[in-house]
DNA sequence: GCCACGAATGTTAGCGCTACCATAACCGAT
DNA sequence: ATCGGTTATGGTAGCGCTAACATTCGTGGC
């Protein structure tokens, strides 16, 4: 910067002027310094300057995993909206164990993230300890609380399982089935079924708990206990789209005709929900949308504006399709 | 970090050593220090150690895209390498359009990040410029070339595809379909392909090259538009399993019988490629050893050991399923 | 008892920027 | 001619750490 400076006949403040707040630097100086920057190759030092101004232009963001995951598309849209501002992404996968985020948590405060996204509202004691402690801009994602520890933006698990529940009820279903990951918001769109379950006298819910974090290879292996029960579930809820999409692949192998035989249900309407046959059904969460909108948020903070409400309650849609 | 090495009774590089080699620091000192920090509750503020001692325990990664992709494998593996090293992963994601791998390039290396991860070998004249002034360890990833910026990981698309090739003809297909994103290793695997059915008297192959960043959709409609035509071909390979998926779903809707009617062929071995019905044939690459393998080179040379040889041709395997 | 040596700790001087305040030059209004 | 206000630029002092080189002290060998 020194070099710029002295080959452009100014002073440092000046080139740091021209690269962050061009507006305020003569045209003409503003010539001399851009050709004295070309000239040199000069790349400006952002940790040095992060650290003169105590403003990282970097955001955390905290997801159980990106791999043919529902969490991959909040990834995207959180990282387009942000670079679109001029802020990169520094991106920790827990792999669903709950150490990882405490630990991934404290190094991203000790990088001095501008802000925070982390995935559900269960967070260690220490965690929510060291985020307030930060007083940093923080937006919990995919769930639904009264008290979160700063933002929000998700939708209700449990309505959602709810819903989900009485599409299935609706269609004549009693008895019903639920596979999900060990993991707090498969269990909430569980209570949400049961609890639309314990409203229809005769409705019953068979309940498979799986480690967290599975996919189309488990849908398959639950689909198949399930059909070896001598009375198995007339419908069956899975915790993700992956899931789902494996148990009905395996139903196709075995001839079980879906939904005549066995209705399947999936959540989070995947791109491939639409397109295998027969369609899925399942619940419409806008994945994509939650990640836009919690970089939204905290871009709206590091501006100075006020976010309220500072809960975004992005809803969901139960959409029925041939599974069912 | 003052007031913990007040509290310690030390000075600050005393406290300094303590968090990063705990070794040289006598027993009883370092005790007392661990709970000045317990009692203050630091964070060590890693922006500006990093100016300090230039370097910055962050690396780049820069890939098209990571939802439904291949590439989200990679980097679920480079992740979890580096975060078990005390790195982290500053993400971002092109979309496919070339100028955006600049301005990250150009983003990253203000980071000062310590080394970088790219996706193919074709970037832009200024990116390899910058890359090579910043003399830092650079991996390139998902093809092959003989002359790396840097190091390499990864295989040959133009032989993966001749291989898919032969695999096709040697089943007696002889009138080929591709459908391809318009994007470098898309073109490549094409060109494989054509080389193979070059050499086989009275094969052919006909090509759809689509918009790149594509998915299930844009694969379903580019086999209708195969099966349109007067004299479809026998078998199709699609550049990548999204593509293939998608065509797979389509026949499966219209009746016709794959392989009988319409062979399909994809590329990657996504997880959902072995689930769907028939079994989809595709090319298997490893996709998340690319992103472990990238990430220990890395490391490698962040602990100053030599990396020979600087590419690694990690393969590929025609994996033959019922699709075709 | 002296010295060389390694282990433990300290001192000093930045890393490369930006915040903050100061200064200079120029403008039109009085 | 004087003045307040605006625009353009500069000087100084850190931001919170760590590298590099002291310094101190205890230990064992002779």
């Amino acid at each position: 910067m020194e070099d710029v400076a002295r080959l452009a006949g100014v002073s440092m403040i000046t080139v740091s002027r021209a690269i962050r707040e061009p507006a305020k630097v003569a045209p003409a100086t503003l010539a001399r310094i851009e050709a004295a920057i070309r000239r040199t190759g000069y790349v400006p030092n952002l940790t040095a300057g992060s650290l003169a101004s105590s403003r990282s232009r970097i955001v955390g963001a905290v997801v159980p995993t990106i791999d043919n995951s529902i969490f991959a598309e909040t990834v995207r849209g959180m990282s387009e909206v942000l670079e679109a501002a001029g802020y990169q992404l520094l991106l920790g996968q827990t792999a669903y164990r709950a150490d990882a985020e405490d630990s991934l948590v404290q190094a991203f405060l000790g990088r001095r993230v501008d802000g925070m996204v982390l995935t559900g509202i269960g967070h260690s004691p220490a965690t929510v300890r060291r985020l307030r402690a930060a007083a940093i801009p923080v937006v919990e994602t995919w769930d639904l609380t009264a008290r979160p520890i700063d933002m929000l933006v998700g939708f209700s698990n449990r309505d959602a399982g709810a819903a989900l529940g009485r599409h299935l009820l609706a269609r004549g279903y009693r008895r019903l089935g639920f596979v999900g990951g060990a993991e707090e918001r498969g269990r909430s769109r569980y209570a949400g079924l049961a609890a639309a379950v314990a409203d229809v006298p005769g409705a019953t819910v068979l309940r498979q708990e799986l480690a967290a974090g599975t996919s189309y290879k488990d849908g398959r292996a639950a689909i198949l206990r399930f059909l070896e029960l001598p009375e198995p579930p007339q419908a069956c809820f899975f915790g993700n789209d992956a899931l789902a999409i494996g148990a009905l692949m395996e139903c196709a192998r075995r001839g079980v005709r879906v939904p005549q035989d066995m209705a399947i249900a999936g959540f989070a309407d995947l791109d491939i929900a639409a397109e295998v046959t027969p369609a899925l059904t399942t619940v419409h969460v806008g994945s994509r949308q939650i990640g836009e909108e919690a970089a939204r948020l905290l871009l709206a903070r590091f501006e100075g504006r006020r976010v309220a409400p500072r809960i975004r309650d992005l809803g969901f849609r139960v959409v029925a399709r041939a599974s069912t």
